[in-house]
DNA sequence: GGTAAAATCGCACGAACGTTCGCATAACGC
DNA sequence: GCGTTATGCGAACGTTCGTGCGATTTTACC
């Protein structure tokens, strides 16, 4: 690896961390040069502008996510164990003590919601993507004869995709400890509505 | 009611809406001035200082969600029939026109979530006593019968919230027409499984 | 109607923002 | 090892941010 791609990806690492305290429009130059012992205009060079700079780290987020969720529920039987994991590993990475602010996706979500561009575009395709990936986990699980014949999978991804996003609210924003039992809970509810 | 009150009352009005489409932080007194045709240093004078402007805008919309949410539903009688109209008013208060960009109070929620201070303190209160709200509201349809003794009316909670929020989601980041559906397709199956 | 108080304005401030540019130094290919 | 390219820095730019202050207009009360 170049000295610069190594630089932008240590980088991008801090910015994945400071965007999800701090917001896309949060996370400042200076700041991130300050994190990372640059200077701002050393660190600016790497992306030419902020704006390139925010796709960045949306795009680093992403391909953690897959990494660290998506990717170990891979490896699990297609159908419902395949999802329970897909689930057990979301709820780990929203929870994860590297990224103190939580997932800059969901942050990001939030603030671009009203707010059209380029951005924003790239975040409504990736959590598109996320939910129809849920969706079509589902259909494997009825394939599978896990679930039964005929479950409506888009209202299955629907309120799974709530679960996840209740335990986000309640671990980052009420820090309650008891959101894994509850979110493990409602998963098992789900499922065995759907079985 | 005086003319400093009635000033003050406006600018919250618009301090609301663009707080939920930029955020606490994002919210400038520059453009709040703007849409209000009033000076900068004229607006600023209200408030005396951005947080003292911030908190005042969290304070008007749980007012504003308490007139427009609660108060309906603290009308119909207790039990299910009063958890399903707050769950109604809440969907219809999260998908409002007047306010663009959604909930403030969401938006806030993540905003602040790894912020600690006054204002995430505030919210977090909030937030407590909204989720225990739906909580003693579930106890009461315990007590009237409608749902089975020994509910986890914690978890029905947890459950209840998520759907809300999952249908924020869908709605204001993904702009999704099937949302409202799934949310009620979500509460029935919720309720059926507490009765 | 006149007067004290409240409301609003214009202007300016220091700080932080994203961005540009020229210059030094480090890394890389031959 | 040398020459070229890539990488990083320091200083400065114009803009926007929150905030303070004195002057001026508007409101409220006797």
């Amino acid at each position: 690896m170049n000295k610069g791609a190594q630089t932008r990806t240590a980088i991008l690492d801090h910015a994945v961390a400071i965007a999800g305290v701090h917001g896309l429009a949060g996370m400042s130059i200076a700041r991130l040069a300050s994190v990372t012992g640059m200077s701002k205009s050393g660190l600016f060079g790497h992306f030419g502008s902020k704006s390139a700079l925010q796709r960045a780290v949306l795009e680093t987020a992403a391909e953690e996510l897959a990494g660290s969720v998506l990717g170990p529920a891979q490896r699990e039987p297609a159908g419902e164990a395949r999802l329970r994991s897909l689930f057990s590993h979301w709820l780990a990475w929203i929870d994860a003590d590297e990224r103190p602010g939580g997932c800059p996706l969901l942050f990001a979500s939030i603030e671009l919601a009203a707010r059209p561009g380029e951005l924003r575009e790239f975040l409504v395709d990736h959590q598109e993507i996320w939910i129809d990936r849920i969706r079509r986990m589902c259909q494997k699980a009825v394939a599978e004869g896990n679930f039964r014949e005929g479950l409506d999978t888009r209202q299955f991804a629907f309120e799974f995709h709530g679960i996840g996003l209740g335990f986000n609210f309640a671990r980052r924003s009420l820090a309650d400890s008891r959101a894994l039992t509850h979110a493990n809970t409602a998963l098992d509810r789900l499922i065995a509505s759907a079985s």
